[in-house]
DNA sequence: CGTCGGTCGTAC
DNA sequence: GACGTACGACCGACGT
């Protein structure tokens, strides 16, 4: 039989290193993670790497130990604790507990103390011991049934490796400290003896008592009055070094038997320090029994059910469906929840087996279809615009859409990981869900296939968790103040983004495919050019391949390193530094930009034209950016080019229908007007309210020239400065894009927050604002949290500060065109019902219109977006319209 | 053969 | 050692 073997942690020791070594990790909202994080990760390893079937996690005691009363100055020398170390010690307890990991303390002990005792008392029962620790303290207890494991080091330490190690054996490592003593926890031991002197006299002498008999007949004289003067302070040491093995503690192999954590108490604790790694790791095993939630097949019990919500006041829906592409994707049920615990799954197309029914699809429609549209229902959900999406393409309207859970989750803290209804349910909740793999039996396999009991569980839950999530979110936005925004501009939102989605624009495909051979014939030309200039042949689109032709082959200047200093840089600024020494660079550029248009525009949009509307139709993501704004994907319809003839050829490919017109309207320098409003900086404001040039009347002012006699540089020079203030920029950013001085970059800056003295207040107020709250916040009231603006680490401070300064803008005018979207399309409803809102692109908004009401059309937009908000400076909006996106602008 | 981090480049 | 916010193509290392 193998001799069991009892592992003991040092908690203490490993949360320091652990917050030393990890600094700068916190959650979203600025609560310290590091420690806890470096913690549980290093008893994870121990828990992995040595599967131990006993162990306990053993903490110092919280107040002074006996070695106080027999020293007063013990650990005297200690720092108070750091405050973000401190607010970590609870936490840790709280992750050792839900880890089900048995923990030892004891008024009066150190950690050492405990382990050393229970290390005796399993030695007796004839266990095996391991400490797991960095602490020399402990080197005294290994004998052949103990070693010590410094992890983090990959170090096991018996009797041999610490004798090696110190030069003493393990019993007399008291009498070896006694004489060096340690400074960490102010133990005196006698001066002038380090290691090398201390086990030199301990090997000689063979005893700390020994040696001190032996001191008087020294030749060295230093060492010889060091030893007899501090006699008595070798003895005290001595005491204070060794570990007590009698502390009363009791060693019982039952208590210390490693359990496997429940994920449902680990669970909350991870989603609420944000591990969202390990919550994977520990994901709940699937809950394989009967179904818990009900399932409708019938449609007079499917009425019964929504008429119980009608009088309840709710419904939460969350639909079925084939695939994750709405316009795709086909309906295969719908999961209903009024009441919480007790939602229901109705499948209408499902794969039956036999003996399992489901509704009629077109009944079970016909019954919903009333209760979905009645705007007296309030709706919830988890990312209600892909079920709306959804059931409007199986022609069911959804009215009243009142509560998205996402939404909410992305309000309460943009900067969240996910506000996926997984990490949700345990953020909010504190419960784990079934997986999608469970419930269908693999990773990508049809919902449609999927057995109808595991179906039942998971779609009802989803369901069910967004009704339970929406009642704990509700109070939480009331507490932030962000009620309203809610309601009335993120909540409506929601169908408006459907529709718009589900619009798409028109692409003029054979212009894109006639643009594709066109670039692919001149970027073959540049790749032979290229060849010959590097004498052979390389990938052009390998940063590392092209950095070795250029830098290896033809040595060229080294400018800049890439971030992780593992490769030379070969970004745009680079190239266009070298084109100078050689024509290689200049092609590789050229090449650069052709592919990088023809790779993700011209060859990519028309295969993601859907074959049944003849449009592209992107997905608007809510609830991505940290600031408020949208984002686009799939394709991305908000990065397409515009600078450059190639980008304007691009652009010329979007398209209205036949008889119609593209019409942009865009907000013009609308940051800068959120800057003004928000400063409420006179000059700024006079100037963006007087009409006069705003970059021409900064350039004016910063170099002490008449408006009118401001050269084209100066103006130039005065809108990066106007842009850099937007961004928080640096004057080291601010010389190296000006190519001037640090020191004149500095004196820039410093005269224009002299001038823009409101601008300075403003910054200084979101400054304060978030190191004191943790917060910045925008006009309505969005926020943003930045724990990092507390940090020591400077880097991660200074960006924190930058984003304190831009956020406010970015995110006020991302309100702005929020709310824009909204009174066009109330506009549009009632004016113009044939128009139709195609793509926002955050400043921008492109519709297309029949050419006959075109004029009247822009003129009305224009008025409402103007109209949208009242600031100290106006709104100003430039509307184009023509035959493509294009000509539009 | 898929995943994922790094690099680069487009937009506002 | 980077002025803010995104998305995505491509490469190449890494793990299965």
């Amino acid at each position: 039989m193998t001799v069991p073997v009892l592992y003991l942690l040092d908690a203490s020791s490993y949360i320091h290193r652990a917050f030393h070594a990890i600094r700068g990790l916190s959650t979203s909202d600025g609560v310290p993670t590091g420690a806890v994080y470096g913690f549980t990760q290093m008893l994870l390893k121990v828990i992995k790497d040595a599967a131990p079937q006993y162990l306990a996690v053993v903490y110092d005691a919280k107040g002074p130990t006996f070695r106080h009363d027999m020293y007063p100055a013990y650990k005297a020398n200690r720092p108070p604790l750091d405050p973000g170390l401190k607010v970590q010690l609870p936490l840790v307890r709280q992750m050792v507990t839900a880890l089900e990991l048995p923990a030892v303390e004891m008024e009066g002990y150190e950690a050492d103390d405990l382990m050393a005792s229970l290390a005796a008392q399993a030695r007796e029962q004839g266990f095996q011991v391991v400490l797991v620790s960095g602490d020399k303290d402990l080197f005294q207890l290994a004998d052949e049934g103990v070693t010590i494991w410094d992890t983090m080091k990959e170090l096991k330490l018996g009797p041999r490796e610490v004798a090696e190690k110190l030069g003493v054996a393990p019993e007399q490592v008291v009498d070896y400290m006694a004489l060096t003593g340690d400074s960490s926890d102010n133990v005196p031991g006698v001066p002038g003896v380090g290691p090398k002197t201390a086990a030199k006299l301990i090997a000689e002498h063979g005893s700390l008592d020994k040696v001190l008999d032996a001191a008087a007949d020294m030749k060295k004289s230093k060492l010889r009055e060091n030893l007899l003067e501090h006699r008595g302070q070798a003895l005290l040491s001595r005491r204070l070094v060794r570990l007590a093995q009698d502390a009363p503690v009791r060693f019982e192999p039952t208590v210390f038997k490693m359990r496997k954590p429940d994920p449902a108490v680990l669970t909350p604790v991870l989603a609420r320090l944000e591990f969202s790694k390990l919550m994977n790791e520990f994901a709940a095993p699937a809950a394989a029994e009967e179904a818990t939630y009900g399932r409708i097949s019938d449609p007079a019990k499917l009425e019964a059910f929504l008429q119980a919500a009608k009088k309840r006041g709710r419904l939460s829906v969350d639909t079925e469906t084939t695939s994750l592409d709405v316009m795709k994707a086909e309906l295969v049920g719908v999961s209903l929840c009024h009441e919480a615990g007790k939602a229901v799954y109705v499948p209408v197309g499902h794969q039956l087996k036999k003996g399992q029914s489901q509704a009629d699809r077109r009944a079970a429609l016909q019954v919903l279809a009333p209760y979905l549209a009645d705007a007296g229902l309030p709706k919830i959900g988890q990312n209600l615009k892909y079920d709306l999406s959804v059931l409007k393409r199986a022609g069911l309207v959804v009215n009243g859409v009142a509560f998205d859970t996402m939404v909410a989750s992305y309000l309460i803290n943009p900067g969240r990981a996910s506000h996926g209804l997984t990490a949700i349910a345990a953020e909010f909740l504190g419960r784990s869900m079934i997986s999608y793999e469970e419930a269908t039996g693999g990773k990508n396999l049809s919902f449609a296939l999927a057995d109808l009991d595991k179906a039942t569980d998971y779609a009802a839950e989803d369901a069910d968790v967004a009704l339970q999530a929406a009642e704990k979110m509700e109070p939480m936005l009331q507490e932030a103040g962000l009620e309203r925004l809610f309601q009335e501009l993120e909540m409506p939102l929601v169908p408006l983004l459907s529709k718009l989605e589900m619009t798409g624009v028109a692409l003029d495909v054979d212009q894109l495919n006639e643009l594709s051979k066109e670039l692919g014939a001149r970027l073959d030309e540049i790749e032979i050019r290229c060849y010959r200039l590097a004498g052979h042949q390389f990938n052009l689109n390998s940063p590392q391949q092209l950095g070795k032709v250029l830098f290896e082959e033809l040595g060229l200047s080294q400018i800049k390193k890439t971030k992780k200093k593992t490769a030379y840089s070969t970004d745009m600024s680079v190239l266009t530094l070298l084109a100078e020494e050689h024509p290689l660079p200049a092609g590789v550029l050229e090449y650069r930009s052709l592919a990088k248009l023809k790779g993700t525009y011209v060859d990519t949009l028309p295969t993601l034209v859907n074959p049944e509307t003849g449009r592209v139709h992107t997905s608007f993501n809510q609830t991505v950016t940290a600031t408020g704004r949208l984002s686009s994907s799939d394709p991305n319809l908000q990065n397409i080019p515009i600078r450059s003839d190639l980008g304007e050829r691009i652009r010329a490919c979007f398209i209205p229908e036949p008889g119609r017109l593209m019409v942009s309207a865009d907000y013009s320098q609308v940051e800068l007007r959120v800057l003004a409003h928000l400063s409420g900086d006179p000059l700024l404001v006079r100037d963006m309210t007087s009409g006069l040039d705003v970059h021409t009347q900064t350039a004016s002012r910063l170099f002490d020239t008449p408006p009118e006699k401001v050269s084209k540089e100066q103006r130039a020079r005065a809108k990066t400065v106007n842009f850099g203030v937007l961004y928080g920029m640096s004057a080291f950013r601010l010389a190296r894009e000006q190519k001037i001085e640090l020191a004149e970059a500095q004196a820039i800056i410093e005269r224009y927050l002299g001038r823009y003295q409101g601008i300075a207040a403003f910054q200084q107020k979101n400054l304060s604002q978030a190191r004191e709250l943790g917060y910045v916040t925008t006009l309505l009231g969005r926020r943003r949290f930045l724990p990092a603006i507390n940090y020591r680490d400077r880097q991660a401070r200074e960006a924190a500060e930058r984003m304190a300064l831009n956020t406010p803008i970015q995110g006020t005018a991302a309100d702005i065109i929020k709310l824009a979207m909204l009174k066009v399309d109330e506009m549009l409803a009632k004016e113009f019902p044939e128009a139709l809102m195609i793509l926002q692109v955050h400043d921008e908004l492109v519709f297309e219109t029949p050419e006959g009401q075109v004029e009247k059309f822009a003129k009305r937009v224009r008025k409402v977006m103007e109209g949208v908000l009242e600031l100290k400076v106006p709104l100003k909006v430039d509307v184009g319209w023509g035959r493509n996106w294009s000509e539009a602008h």
